[in-house]
DNA sequence: CTGTTAGCGCATTCAT
DNA sequence: ATGAATGCGCTAACAG
């Protein structure tokens, strides 16, 4: 059995109080105390029991964080900058992930507020009032990121600007018949928010239209299944917008496998700038995302949120669409 | 303020032990009282206090599982399948990563733990004896994956199994001039274990030779560097095996900068089969590893020994040589 | 500076 | 089947 404070207490000779003070607050203590309490914490073993303490204080110096999957290394970097942030100010990081299942994220945030979760860092804005309501109940402060919320505390970019712009970089480059491999749009303001700019981006351009829009889950194998769907359009695209760089990757493996030669017979550009994107062949020009930024940001708004600060407000950063060679000119007739 | 027991034991008109009965023995409990608690529950948005749980019953219905990092594709399924057979058993997953640092690892461990963890899932057997000094005092059960363990329970691969088989693969190809790109071998087994194979491959012929080794970081950019580093030997190999996909693809990228032809030139293996080793020019051959598998059964056997189970055993499951266009027949001087 | 005391929210006897 | 009472290990007033 592990030991407790009272059997350290009795065996350095002192009150369960005193000992409670050398662990919290060492300074209210004289020093000889102090010592004799240190030595018989070391000599039991002594270890706090997390669940009395937090029944006591009410204070847990923990926060969670609930990504849709682990297996999306869009959320890696942000993540592990978010965790630092929280780390240097003594603060422990919960994680969880969803597998992009409302459900299971409502079952994540209960967990991780059962084991003592102060404040949740969630992705993006759209998910079901079910959710929104338990949270206000709960009234535990949360940010949402990888994306930005008028409505809700948020660091993110705007995703309708960046697909906006990069629909114009496609542009740009003589396109005008354009397909879209969209991610999942139900309960996905990402993926929504970035269709609607390569829309609104369109529809500036007189000539220039939406040849094809397919949706598919953010896999490699349905990014192929979405490039054979959207390439039977009439007339059939030039240019293939992703909903993220694993699509775009596996649009190109089937452009491959098609012997459909990629810029020179259509181009492909992807979102998220993950290391994958750099890699492909041929790379694939994406929109960079200030991940690193917006974990460190979003770590510091929440903590402030948390501690109830005001003027505690949302942040939009920039994105950055990067050029690379998947994408090039229209072809010519 | 987060409603308690009482709350709800009002609203219902009960008494906080029969709220607390519908909570973990609802067969106990008569059929409507049980509906009208649960109604209270809902209509209160209650959730337990996991502290006072903890403190009160001292079961939590917890595991932990602790991975080194995020970004890396590698451990994302294999965790998932963890996590779900996790819940089908009622049991919550706290989930920490530590980018590779024993400090960071042990930090995660008293974290989880002191969160209620009551068994870990870790990765690799290596770490220092304080952590396993540590997690012996607790009292903790862990299962160690990704690595096979005589000492500790483990569910894993044989990693210098795996790369013995992957090296004889490059040498049937004829290759004998073979350099490693390895990753970080200072505390980690995984990495350690595949210089082991490779080396002990190499051995077994004659006039086969180890040319060049380095060790890099798990990073695009490092598997990059690390092949401008190995092409330096003299004679320069004209196979290099990859601690990983991640440094394999890093690799592929600078030979295609300084335009040197895979494998025309020079063949290049990975290890782990993630998905960035079938999209990148050329897919790359790698080691296929049981991931789902390997998770599904980390957590059975975890639970049996949580349950105090005995006849628990490690399991060792089998990998596969993946052959992919990254590697050819060396080439004719 | 240190001890005493009173809960924190819950599970769990023991009654009824 | 349900309620009343007890204590888990700790922190936080409040005294001294």
């Amino acid at each position: 059995m592990a030991s407790t404070l009272e059997d350290v207490a009795r065996a350095a000779g002192v009150s369960t109080a005193t000992v409670s003070r050398v662990l919290n607050d060492p300074d209210k203590v004289a020093h000889a105390t102090r010592a004799r309490v240190s030595e018989a914490v070391e000599a039991l073993g002594y270890t706090p029991n997390f669940g009395a303490r937090m029944l006591a204080s009410n204070r847990t110096n923990t926060v969670g964080a609930i990504i849709p999957s682990l297996s999306n290394a869009m959320f890696a970097s942000g993540i592990q900058a978010f965790q630092e942030v929280l780390s240097e100010a003594g603060v422990n990081m919960l994680l969880g992930s969803t597998g992009y299942s409302d459900a299971e994220e409502l079952r994540q945030i209960k967990t991780l507020l059962e084991h003592g979760a102060g404040g949740l860092l969630l992705i993006g804005t759209e998910r079901p009032a079910e959710t929104y309501a338990y949270m206000a109940r709960r009234n535990v402060p949360f940010v949402v990121c990888w994306a930005t919320s008028e409505q809700y505390l948020s660091v993110g970019f705007d995703n309708t600007r960046a697909a906006f712009e990069m629909t114009q970089a496609v542009l740009a480059r003589g396109h005008r018949d354009i397909a879209m491999i969209a991610g999942p749009m139900v309960g996905n303001d990402r993926a929504t928010d970035r269709v609607a700019g390569v829309r609104a981006a369109i529809a500036q351009v007189p000539d220039a239209r939406l040849v094809h829009l397919v949706e598919q889950p953010y896999r490699l194998e349905h990014g192929a299944d979405g490039f054979t769907a959207v390439m039977q359009a009439d007339p059939p695209p030039t240019a293939i917008i992703c909903g993220n760089d694993v699509l775009a990757a596996g649009a190109l493996i089937q452009a491959r496998r098609d012997g459909v030669s990629v810029p020179d017979q259509v181009s492909i550009v992807g979102f998220d700038d993950i290391g994958l994107a750099s890699v492909s062949a041929p790379a694939i020009t994406t929109v960079r995302v200030p991940q690193i930024e917006m974990g460190r940001q979003a770590a510091s708004v929440l903590l402030a949120a948390i501690a109830g600060r005001d003027g505690v407000v949302s942040e939009t950063l920039d994105t950055e669409v990067i050029l690379r060679a998947s994408l090039g000119d229209v072809p010519r007739k």
